[in-house]
DNA sequence: TTAGTTGCAAAGGCTTTGCACGCGC
DNA sequence: GCGCGTGCAAAGCCTTTGCAACTAA
């Protein structure tokens, strides 16, 4: 995460506390946070933080690259701080849950060019819907939850 | 099309005079119109009809099956009617033209069963990014349109 | 020092809701 | 005639914007 920090303070980043709190709030595997629960994990540790700050730094962690934006359910977009590691999303259509998966071989070798229709395609995205195990299970359904993380 | 009122009338749906305009706006291939865009071509026939009735008629379609909602742009949804014929979708970065496409092969197998975590999974939405032949030829890029549809 | 960042509050885009009237069945 | 569907307008959620005060480098 450090090294996160570090790479954008070459790239000309000025290192505010808010922007750092930001960047530490989105560490980790299989966090997909909205806005607005980035905003309230930073606010525990800089009460003082404004939404719009939030906004600011996650629009340009996005475009540096850092972090990607995904929009699973058409609601509020959520941030994925894995941007370096390419992967695709297992959606859970019963509680929301969200994992990271990374299949092997080249996702973008699954359209053949005989079908690109003149398109020059340079990125894909994938997500799989299903029921996560605890949704499959018979008996009352993990309830959905507006921080969905990675489970235990 | 009129299949498909007539399988939404087996199924009780009141047949009105505003959601037979919506259905028929939303007929075709490559159709990827905005709720707004929608609205906009339904009250060209119907110019009374209310945005609240057709979202009403979107959100019902959707529920249905017979409409499927896409997020290709982190803004207004965008209603595809061809939610009978899976199919995947080219976005293009520069111009947002979006194109529907249907590789051979069953997607979901891209996903190993040893990588699924237990979920259960049963659908998958793939968007493939790049430039459409207008936008990677040198000089002006096509300019981008609220009013996205097939070319020609 | 000084240009870039912050916080606030207001505005903006898209969508949903509440309620009285209207119309398909 | 009954009950669902409609239109209107207001509210809602998520996000962006304008501007004066502040602060990292």
């Amino acid at each position: 995460m450090s090294d996160l920090l570090e790479r954008l303070r070459g790239r000309g980043w000025r290192l505010t506390s808010q922007r750092r709190v930001v960047a530490e709030v989105l560490d980790g595997d299989h966090v997909h946070l909205t806005a607005d629960e980035v905003h309230a994990r930073a606010a525990r540790r800089l009460p003082e933080i404004s939404r719009a700050t939030v906004y600011n730094a996650l629009g340009e962690l996005v475009a540096l690259g850092e972090v990607a934006e995904v929009s699973t359910d058409g609601r509020a977009k959520r941030y994925d701080p894995n941007a370096h590691h390419p992967h695709q999303h297992l959606v859970c259509s019963g509680c929301g849950l969200i994992r990271d998966v990374r299949p092997d071989g080249d996702p973008l070798a699954v359209l053949p060019a005989a079908e690109r229709f003149g398109f020059a395609v340079s990125a894909v995205e994938i997500t799989y819907r299903g029921l996560c195990p605890a949704c499959a299970r018979p008996g009352p359904p993990a309830a959905p939850s507006n921080d969905v993380r990675a489970p235990g």
